[in-house]
DNA sequence: ACCTGAACACCGTTCAAGT
DNA sequence: ACCTGAACACCGTTCAAGT
């Protein structure tokens, strides 16, 4: 593979040209490859294996080489979060439908995050101007638009329907970077039996409550569901 | 002050002994003491400025002599939540007024979270079970009881309602670590530039809702507010 | 302009040695 | 049992030097 038509389908060079890539056919140093770098580190060892020496690595470089490139580690962050954010796709409001299409955009938020452990974080706390959140938003915009609402209303649901997935994904991140699945299910059950033997005279609700409250927690997505129905609710009652 | 009373109400030691404490009155290193400092160090200097060095200073003594009594940072951090935790007060139920109590509740997760910028990503991803996390949450399901509200809404709510004052408070850290009150204006009113000055006919709604999306940021506690709303309204439709 | 090797600064944690 | 100095491992970032 020493030819690769390159992002800007420029002639092919010729192999008698000293101008070829001295690697085989590794692309330049980009923006764009560091992020895809980055997500495919990021997604093989997780948000503790994320450093700049690793994504160096997968580049075939120095971690020295990606500051050409990118101001530091936050911002690479912010250019991953705005590359998922730009794969979201929204569909064309139908404002019979408002409430469903709400619903379906952030459990999209909720599962980009989740494919991507640890990226959460770095949308928490930031407000998104790159090009994929700004036109996931705009269309987002056009679903809560369709629903009817006041435009005081739209304007905090766009802040805060993002948040929960976004906060919800990251509390699952943080969960299964820890253990595995069958670790998880396990933790839950210790937990279960230490709430079921607390004294039951100082802590009524948690002792009787020990099953109710840990009995889900292996499937997360009911309550995340649940969590989403009681958002979306209120914010139809705001109509 | 040479000499205080032991936290066990020892006989003080007299001053021909040997067995006084070398340095001026400063209490043995003990976990309390320890949750102590951090605390100190990180509304002082932020969670940045929070290290384990940092704490050890605090303490007059050197990094590696926590790890006598704390496991490592992870742990350390569990034991500040808990003492946040330990210090809120819940009132007796009150079914008349559930919903208000409610909110009043998770208010002053946020505020307790606020009040200690950072610790709020600690308490995310992770069941908390120490004694002062346990107490409050007995004490809020109780609310939650009073509400008439099934016992499986109850487990979903007990879990969500914290989970968005923690995301919410730590979003506000995030903010509040990287500028001031100040800067932040002047980065809000940038973020209202750029979208005012979008193309009007890819991105019709956020350069329409420019205003309205930017305004309120210098107050957040309204968007809390909001959402808060949203959640107990739709926690209340569960009844 | 882009890339690189080497180094600096910082920090969590360990360990052998002290009392 | 508790504490400590010193060191190790790791990582973000900088810088002078290369092409």
């Amino acid at each position: 593979m020493a030819f690769v038509s390159s992002p800007r389908d420029e002639p092919p060079v010729p192999p008698w040209s000293k101008r070829r890539p001295r690697d085989s056919g590794r692309p330049r140093l980009s923006r764009d490859a560091i992020v895809d770098a980055a997500l495919g580190v990021l997604d093989a060892a997780g948000y503790d294996g994320l450093n700049m020496r690793a994504v160096a690595d997968a580049l075939g470089t120095g971690p020295a080489s990606l500051y050409a490139h990118v101001s530091g580690k936050e911002e690479l962050f912010g250019l991953m979060v705005d590359r998922v954010a730009g794969e979201m796709v929204v569909p064309d409001p139908d404002p019979e439908r408002w409430q469903e299409q709400v619903k379906d955009f952030v459990r999209a938020i909720y599962r980009n995050f989740l494919a991507h452990p640890g990226l959460a974080r770095a949308n928490l706390g930031t407000i998104p101007t790159g090009p994929g959140a700004v036109a996931a938003m705009d269309r987002f915009l056009g679903l809560l638009i369709a629903g009817g609402l006041p435009e005081r209303v739209i304007a905090y649901a766009a802040d805060i329907l993002p948040l929960y997935a976004t906060a919800y994904a990251f509390e699952q991140s943080v969960f299964a970077e820890r253990m595995t699945e069958e670790e998880g299910a396990e933790y839950v059950r210790q937990i279960h039996d230490y709430f079921a033997a607390l004294p039951a005279d100082r802590f009524p609700h948690i002792t009787s409550m020990a099953g109710a409250l840990t009995r889900d927690d292996p499937q997360p997505e009911a309550r995340f569901e649940f969590g989403l129905e009681m958002l979306v609710t209120g914010l139809a009652a705001q109509r």
